[in-house]
DNA sequence: CTACATGCAAAGAGTTTGCATCCGC
DNA sequence: GCGGATGCAAACTCTTTGCATGTAG
């Protein structure tokens, strides 16, 4: 678990919102998930845990917990919407099409060249977290 | 209207296709759209012209003119999947979150990038098409 | 004439919404 | 107790599929 009890709670307090189980459940199962979750792998976790947590509970929490900045959402291309805890560290992702792994880099990476669109091309790039497709080294040489 | 009649009947031909008129007017709907088309789109455009062409056929035929390589598919993110006819020169899109308009920058612009991300990550990036939002010169000046 | 293609309708997946009830604070 | 949050069910969008019919080659 990544995300600190305390914290969570506090700015969900000072923002006038509840604590519940659900969402703490849901925040969980985020964490629990390796970094990236879908709706579904989101609903999983949480129905494993807690049957009666509703559906539209986690599209409605994954919703406002994205507007609360607690967590942050990717589209990681073909319709797959993910989640993951809102960091302090902005990063992107590389996906792999062959086994599906995903891995981190950092913003550092793709700085420069954010910077040579926006001035070639008179664009600001604000792709909190970009995703790109391809193979990783590991599954290249097999 | 970008593609050539001969050339693309052709293309189909020599696949042992057929060269319908909902393929046609398919394909004149991804062109006359500006170069980027959602299904949607396309089957809006399509019904203008032919209101008996079905909703299925137009995604069966999006599907089959992508198999072929007669229109690529790129996935805009927010499930937005788009299309267009396919075209020699490898490019990429910067997409307005504002206006939504769809600007279209050459490869060349992205391969130092890639080459990168290779170079320090073992990772090879496929991405055909990416699609990077933002906010165009136009409407950050407002 | 023979497959490939289409239209129609129905079934799916994924997501959203209205409304009564519930419960955190 | 009040107002935000939840559960339930239904609606909704987008897309896919089975099957009979149509048509390009």
């Amino acid at each position: 678990m990544t995300h600190r009890t305390s914290d969570y709670a506090r700015r969900l307090h000072e923002g006038g919102f509840r604590v519940t189980p659900q969402r703490q459940l849901i925040l969980d199962a985020i964490c629990d998930s390796g970094g990236h979750a879908s709706p579904d792998d989101v609903y999983s976790a949480v129905h494993a845990k807690a049957p009666a947590v509703n559906r539209a509970t986690v599209y409605r929490n994954l919703d406002f917990l994205s507007n609360v900045r607690l967590v942050t959402s990717t589209d990681m291309g073909q319709g797959t919407k993910v989640y993951e805890i809102a960091c302090a560290s902005p990063h992107h992702h590389l996906v792999c099409r062959e086994c599906g792994e995903v891995t981190r880099i950092d913003h550092a990476m793709v700085k420069a060249f954010f910077a040579k669109i926006e001035r070639e091309c008179d664009f600001t790039v604000e792709t909190d977290h970009l995703a790109l497709f391809g193979v990783c080294g590991h599954c290249r040489d097999k």
